[in-house]
DNA sequence: AAGCGTATCAACCGCCAGGTC
DNA sequence: GGACCTGGCGGTTGATACGCT
């Protein structure tokens, strides 16, 4: 049976003979595809149009990519496949040069069984044992880090922890803001909870200061949720605003995120190029949402600055610090058209600011499935007005870059 | 060398969404 | 609004390659 585009007419099946491929090649070379149901007739192929465009697509396309993956695509897809789950075209976008179906078929043959031998579900990405039995071991998504490095980007690290196992996965990501590309970052890590291992390998240093994010801004309507925060430490009064204690908040949240970082980079050996760098500065930090009902807490150094006692690059990050109503918001579309999984979330980000010039929105998808079971989106995924711009700039447009927020 | 099991991957199948009439 | 067409996607199949005994 072929496929109902060509049922009336009598094609071909099965493998592409050189013969086949170069009538096809000369015809898009000259032609250009056009209607792939017409190609098979102009082309002179008894082929339906499907099998010509599945055969150009996957394998005749110039500027596809030969030989076996290497171990950045490995890790790429891995990463991503976390996010994304089984979307191997998107996926595959992240892979220039890489085909849907070559992904997929690399992950079922081979990083799928290799998931397996480390004891990590291939779906979940969760440890086997601990995605068992889903309903009684929740976790939780947390967007610890976000950087809206430039006017194309915006990065993130989420963590998701499993309340049963106290593991914490840990990943990066990148939203590119105007193609909505998903790319992560190499890191990526399963790990003893790296802010208990804080806790224990900073005893005597580390207090937990709990700083409250409180919602100023809480918009909804039939299909959006709108959240902006601002940054308070409990310990001052409440009624304090103003840029200087949102920066000396910053700078506290900051300290922390960045011994959170060192500490990753302990706990996950040479291979986490992210964290190890001396410019991971450029990861500003405003989220750790593990209460919902606190709206987020960030431990905290014992080491934290007046504003006289800063060093100066401090100083000069504080300084970078807009608190501008027209900073971007994450905007929530407060419904799941996503028919792949309930945990599926479309969110876009919007703004009328000078960071995401010209404003509009631009839309993606947040897939909590890979470790969140429990996981209520608008309620652990909190957005902060307080996002400085980069020291650095880190722009994240190509696979080549990737790395580039590690640096 | 033959037989068997496994891995790989190109190709197909069926479904879906969007566009057109 | 409904039928039809087309392109795109993810899941699956089956032919072939490969490795082991």
């Amino acid at each position: 049976m072929g496929h109902h585009c060509c049922s009336k007419q009598k094609v071909k099946r099965g493998l592409w003979s050189p013969e086949e491929d170069e009538k096809l090649i000369r015809h898009i070379t000259t032609h250009g595809h056009g209607c792939w149901s017409s190609v098979p007739k102009l082309a002179g192929l008894q082929r339906c149009g499907k099998s010509c465009r599945l055969r150009w697509i996957n394998y005749l396309r110039p500027d596809l990519k030969r030989g076996s993956f290497t171990e950045q695509e490995e890790r790429t897809i891995i990463d991503v496949h976390r996010i994304l789950g089984n979307r191997w075209a998107q996926i595959a976008k992240h892979l220039p040069g890489r085909t849907d179906n070559e992904v997929k078929n690399f992950w079922n043959s081979c990083i799928k069984k290799k998931l397996i031998a480390q004891g990590l579900d291939p779906n979940t990405h969760n440890l086997l044992s601990s995605s068992s039995s889903p309903s009684s071991c929740p976790s939780r998504i947390s967007i610890i880090a976000k950087n809206i490095s430039n006017n194309t980007s915006c990065n993130y690290i989420a963590t998701a922890k499993s309340n049963k196992s106290q593991l914490r996965e840990t990943t990066a990501f990148t939203v590119d803001t105007k193609t909505t590309m998903t790319t992560t970052s190499s890191f990526s890590a399963v790990a003893a909870d790296p802010m208990d291992d804080m806790k224990k390998r900073k005893k005597k240093t580390v207090t937990d200061v709990p700083i409250n994010i409180i919602p100023h801004e809480a918009h909804t309507n039939s299909n959006y949720m709108m959240t902006s925060a601002t940054l308070t430490n409990i310990d001052q009064n409440p009624s304090t605003t103003g840029n200087s204690t949102d920066c000396h908040n910053y700078s506290m949240l900051s300290s922390a995120l960045q011994e959170f970082a060192r500490t990753c980079s302990r706990e996950t050996s040479s291979s986490t190029p992210m964290f190890s760098s001396p410019n991971y500065n450029s990861v500003f930090g405003i989220l750790n949402i593990d209460d919902s009902i606190n709206w987020g807490s960030a431990p905290l150094m014992e080491q934290q600055y007046s504003q006289e006692q800063q060093p100066q690059q401090e100083q000069e990050q504080q300084q970078q610090i807009i608190c501008d109503d027209d900073q971007p918001q994450l905007v929530y579309k407060d419904e799941d058209v996503n028919h792949h999984h309930p945990l599926v979330m479309n969110y876009s980000i919007s703004s009328s600011g000078d960071q995401l010039q010209g404003g509009g929105n631009i839309n993606n998808t947040f897939d909590a499935r890979s470790s969140a079971t429990d996981f209520d989106f608008h309620d652990q995924f909190v957005d902060s007005e307080l996002m400085p711009p980069p020291l650095y700039n880190c722009t994240l447009n190509s696979m080549d870059d990737q790395l580039a927020w590690d640096c």
